[in-house]
DNA sequence: GCTGACATGTAAGCAGTTACATGATTAT
DNA sequence: ATAATCATGTAACTGCTTACATGTCAGC
């Protein structure tokens, strides 16, 4: 999965512009996939320049114009051969629990401040993906549904390991 | 968190190869970290150019020789310098999860497809961490337990949610 | 006049990966 | 012989990020 299969798929369902895959990207994506203007910008523009999807000016008043595309029947199969590639590994690259494994080399209260952290970032994350439930609720596909309860769940067991091991934590640090 | 800082992380306790380095890549950091030869020791040559580490030959009989590598006091304080920075977010791309987003573009075989393989390599890597816990279960610090831990109690939480949702869509299928 | 949301883009560079290339040694 | 494990490396490429650059329009 690559930066462009997933912006010629946000393009299956509707036309948008690079802003608006953006959008996409920060809001619904968040925690498990990331994409900059940077990399949104030139692969719309390989994309045209390959046939897969083509441009239109769009007039917007009390807004900057935009360029809004539209994803060809090219553009269609290329994203049916994305589906039916092999489902690829996932990858995670997580600081924290590389400094975890290093927790030797640091002292008893930066672990204790890295775990706080993280709980609080995963906290929100859950929070976040709650509201995003509650707003969708209606409209939202079974998968849809599927890739959000993932995310609840995987964040909130995480966040009840941490406080665990938080407890322990701060009882082993308590006795000596 | 890079590669470089990684690698020294590594040297921190105990000379290593640049094959060492990888199969510790293989066998510890699977689920939150990777890294491969092409960059281990291109890696390990620019940090023994900038006097960060050094380097011994060992001869081995039985095995071919190896070139171990040795932290020095001025790559222990870029290590140091690295656990001051600010924690990074955690990255995870996940093709599976965004598979599931445009799961209108596919049909529900398919998906039950993708949401079984996915139990399956979630299994496989729930056991994998179980043999790892009994395995250093003695030695075992408290901040490698956190690690091992929380990959445990994630991946256990996502196949739950995948076996609820398969049910589900079993039983949705059936109706239809 | 300035801030903030909306909007588009480029260029340089980075942190890797992938593929290739080589070779020792042991076990089958 | 030949496969498997151990061992080291390079070169080309890739898929992105970061930083920069530019500009519109609304509301305060």
């Amino acid at each position: 999965m690559k930066g462009r299969d997933v912006v010629l798929g946000l393009l299956m369902e509707k036309e948008l512009s690079g802003y608006d895959i953006k959008m996409v990207f920060e809001e619904i994506f968040t925690h498990f996939f990331d994409g900059s203007f940077g990399m949104i910008y030139p692969t719309l523009r390989q994309l045209e320049k390959d046939g897969k999807i083509r441009k239109e000016v769009v007039m917007q008043d009390g807004k900057p114009n935009k360029k809004m595309f539209f994803i060809t029947d090219e553009g269609r199969k290329e994203f049916q051969q994305y589906l039916q590639s092999d489902v690829e590994k996932e990858v995670l690259r997580s600081d924290f629990l590389m400094r975890m494994y290093f927790g030797k080399y640091s002292d008893v209260s930066t672990i204790q401040k890295w775990m706080e952290e993280e709980i609080k970032r995963k906290e929100a994350d859950i929070e976040d993906l709650l509201s995003k439930y509650e707003t969708w609720k209606k409209g939202i596909t079974f998968e849809e549904e599927v890739s959000l309860e993932i995310g609840i769940a995987t964040y909130t067991a995480e966040v009840e390991t941490l406080k665990r091991k938080l407890t322990q934590l701060k009882k082993k640090d308590a006795l000596e």
